[in-house]
RNA sequence: GAGGGCGUAGCUCAGUCGGUAGAGCAACGGACUUUUAAUCCGUUGGUCCUGGGUUCGAGUCCCAGCGCCCUCACCA
């Protein structure tokens, strides 16, 4: 006890190194000791261990007679030693390989250490002989701790084993983990951990690299399906004077030199839709929005949607190119048209299936969807609120109860009622119904689309409708007149779809809360962070409109 | 915002009926040149989320608060 460490000069004792935070600034301070950068530096003409590992069918068994023999197909009980020992002896001749990574697993044989390496593309086992990488560069292998990042030369062998192995020539120290190292097996399963610490998870985490990176294999190939139809992307502004396209509550900004108040964008549609008026004919965004509401194992408050309109389309054109992206993606990440997902199975094999919403309506309550009366009727038995409320939304309620949820889908819903679709244009012999789809999947809404509404005047009364006689949170709209004079220039008919990706992302990926598919969604500020900044936040004033006006009783900011 | 569950060592988790805080991994010392969640010998490590209360005695029971997870609501 209290000892000074035979290993070192540093005088801490023993039990001070027993805390793995000061035993790895110890090693730190070893390394520099022994004249070794522990922040390493540039590392050239590297492997990645994929690609390493595809090297693995050049590997060679040499007999000192000279003769090659290619290895034998390795299972996981494959026993190569009894194979050379057939042969006679002689040694096994791998390519060259540079490969650098972090330290998954390391062990210590004493004059032989095995370690396990990870990069983004894979793991690959090392073997560090005494003997092999000599004295002086193998005592490295006494400063290295789970998690270091450290890279090797070396040639590709088989252990005995059969286990694919750099046997490392040359070690090489990159850089320093100073945090303890999370379990080796279970790594972190704090979600919250994980997401506060997004870089350890994608770190220690097995898994959570791929589906990150499939992520991103989704969102470039949603790119390439638009810019293949010919499809223009542009960014549209996310600072907003009035925060319109759809029904929440933005949050609230300002802007210091103007002295305004500015919202957070909760959509991108009214902005995509003046440059369908200026004559961009394809285009579309795809971008973060943001929406002050509650968060849920499917709801972020920013998040990731797709808006694409196209000139002289409709509905339906957009249903064609909602399939396209769907099934491209699918194709682009490689997973199958038949996905299991919180424990449905869904063939996304095209085409997806279309029903009418009134269809719907009628199958799973019986009652005909045009008729107010026995909907209220019906609307009354579910004890739903009807006082004050438009039939569509009474009727939307039941649908959202009755049906929506029991989509697996992928289905196609289409032709809305009208009146819960401001931005929508009405079916030209029937103007209660709007042509309008959503895309359910796993009983998600997944896309949301329409022909949009190109009438000016009618859209003007639309928004003076929604504003004046509708409870607050029915609203679909606030008055927007710069967008009204936009369509008063004219823009062409045209389909608009809207996709939300972290959904897309969530399903192809298997992943049932957004929080596994967003990098860093948003939490409560750590207990360490300073509490000003949420202060600040809750003197803002509420946006006008959005918590104060009209009789709304449900007030959020109650709270 | 409402209801339910959880919070114990750096990490993953036990902790019985209320009776002096436990394991594995990691860390530290040692052995081992084909291991692979390596193994073996030895050692250390605790604001039991926070604050009250009940009790001779609280990780355990009660109350309040904080955080996370799940369900619901707002919403996509």
């Amino acid at each position: 006890m209290n000892q000074p460490n035979p290993a070192d000069h540093s005088g801490l004792t023993e039990d001070q190194l027993k805390d793995p935070r000061v035993a790895r600034r110890d090693k730190l301070r070893r390394l520099r000791e022994a004249g070794i950068d522990p922040w390493g530096s540039r590392f050239d003409n590297r492997w990645s261990i994929g690609d390493a590992r595809q090297l693995a069918g050049q590997i060679r068994y040499r007999t000192t007679a000279g003769e090659e023999f290619p290895l034998p197909t390795i299972l996981p009980d494959t026993d190569l030693r009894a194979w050379r020992n057939e042969l006679g002896p002689g040694e096994e001749i791998g390519p060259t390989v540079r490969v650098a990574g972090r330290v998954m697993l390391l062990r210590d044989k004493g004059k032989l250490v095995f370690i396990t390496l990870r990069d983004w593309t894979g793991e690959i086992q090392l073997f560090i002989g005494k003997n092999q990488v000599g004295e002086e560069n193998f005592e490295l292998t006494k400063l290295i701790d789970l998690g270091d990042l450290i890279g090797v030369d070396g040639r590709l062998g088989r252990t005995n084993t059969g286990e694919l192995t750099v046997f490392a020539e040359k070690l090489h120290f990159l850089t320093k983990m100073l945090e303890p190292a999370p379990d080796k097996h279970a790594g972190m399963t704090d979600p919250e951990l994980r997401q506060r610490m997004r870089y350890a998870d994608l770190a220690f985490n097995d898994g959570v690299m791929e589906i990150f990176l499939q992520r991103t294999e989704i969102v470039r190939s949603v790119r390439r399906t638009l810019d293949r139809d010919g499809y223009c992307e542009v960014e549209g502004p996310t600072l907003h004077a009035i925060a319109g396209g759809a029904a929440a509550r933005p949050f609230v900004t300002h802007h210091n030199a103007l002295d305004r108040q500015l919202f957070m964008r909760i959509a991108l549609e009214l902005h995509l839709k003046r440059l369908l008026v200026g004559g961009i004919e394809r285009v579309y965004e795809l971008g973060r929005v943001y929406r002050n509401e509650g968060i849920s194992p499917r709801h972020n408050p920013e998040f990731t949607m797709l808006e694409a309109y196209q000139a002289y389309g409709d509905y339906r054109t957009m249903m064609d190119l909602t399939e396209r992206i769907v099934t491209d993606a699918i194709t682009a990440i490689g997973c199958g048209f038949v996905r299991n997902f919180n424990g449905h199975e869904i063939d996304f094999t095209p085409p997806f299936s279309r029903r009418t919403y009134a269809e719907l309506f009628r199958e799973a309550t019986g009652v005909d969807a045009a008729d107010d009366e026995a909907v209220i009727r019906l609307a009354k038995e579910m004890s739903l609120e009807t006082a004050g409320k438009h039939p569509d939304v009474i009727r939307n309620e039941i649908f959202e109860q009755r049906v929506e949820d029991s989509l697996v889908g992928p289905i196609f819903v289409i032709d809305y009622p009208a009146s819960i679709c401001p931005l929508t244009k009405r079916k030209a012999d029937n103007p209660a119904i709007a042509e309008r789809f959503e895309l359910f999947v796993g009983g998600m809404e997944l896309a949301n689309a329409y022909t949009e509404l190109n009438d000016p005047d009618l859209q003007e009364t639309l928004f003076e409708t929604q504003l004046a006689g509708m409870a607050e949170e029915d609203s679909m709209a606030k008055m927007d007149h710069d967008f009204v004079r936009a369509l008063r220039y004219g823009m062409p008919p045209a389909g608009g779809l809207g996709i939300g990706i972290d959904r897309l992302v969530m399903i192809l990926t298997g992943q049932r809360s957004i929080r596994d598919i967003v990098l860093f969604p948003v939490l409560r500020p750590e207990a360490s962070e300073s509490p000003a900044a949420d202060s600040a936040t809750a003197a803002q004033p509420s946006p006008p409109g959005t918590s104060t006006t009209g009789g709304s009783a449900d007030s959020e900011g109650s709270k």
